[in-house]
DNA sequence: TGGTTTATACGATTGTATTCGTAAGCAATC
DNA sequence: GATTGCTTACGAATACAATCGTATAAACCA
């Protein structure tokens, strides 16, 4: 069974970084961080030192500066939101979501072929 | 300009009952969320009475009991933490999360035409 | 009417997230 | 080898969310 996996507000946020990074360091999230909220870098540093003890990131010691790793796969954390969005949002309804998705948000045309093979599969079983 | 809309977990949670059921008192909400959390009744009452004063509801007051009513569209709440979610989750991309969805979570056939014949009209612009 | 139930109001407590200041170590540089 | 800059460690303050106990009033009813 996967553990209850249920970071903050913030520490999603360094965790996005992390997942599209593979591997940072403090400094490299916090410059990320920065762009879009004003904080100190010690804030940065804190929230990373915190999720290691929780287990939401690894880090290699090796040199003096740190490099963190997340121990979480992005996969699980999309599959666990979207689970609970569906619920809370869109009263269980995945097709809802969907529709909106598709409908406010930019999709390329060969994202939408691969969209639609992937329905014409599902509803051939 | 939209307010920013930021409800609190447990906020979410009682906001998603009344867009469900429309309009409902404290105990009727309090019934609900009793099923998968175990607190007072007065926890929920409390909870409603801040929502109430940050805006997220109105209540009428004619009689005893409050009835209250979300003053947040469910469509708009839907909107926003989609956008959030495809931009910490999917990095940016809408489609992973919509083939994500369609993948793990069981839609009808007929909610898959629909989706189909909205794509069609998307790549037909 | 008097007691019981059901409501709201509200203060207080507890728990957790967030933020930052300060200390201390290390390494490059002057 | 002293100074400067960057790093981690860590305690402490602040803020906010969540929970509940108690008081009070209205409505119900036997």
């Amino acid at each position: 069974m996967t553990k209850t996996f249920k970071p903050t507000e913030s520490e999603l946020e360094i965790l996005s970084i992390l997942w599209d990074k593979q591997t940072a360091t403090v400094r490299e999230v916090h410059e990320i961080v920065q762009k879009t909220k004003d904080v100190g870098y010690t804030t940065t540093l804190k929230l990373m030192q915190i999720m290691n003890e929780k287990g939401l990131v690894t880090r290699n010691v090796m040199s003096k500066t740190h490099i963190y790793t997340p121990t979480i796969q992005r996969e699980i954390a999309q599959e666990q939101y979207l689970t609970k969005m569906i619920h809370t949002l869109f009263s269980g309804n995945a097709s809802q979501l969907v529709l909106q998705a598709l409908g406010t948000h930019h999709t390329s045309k060969s994202d939408l072929d691969q969209i639609k093979s992937m329905i014409n599969s599902l509803q051939n079983k």
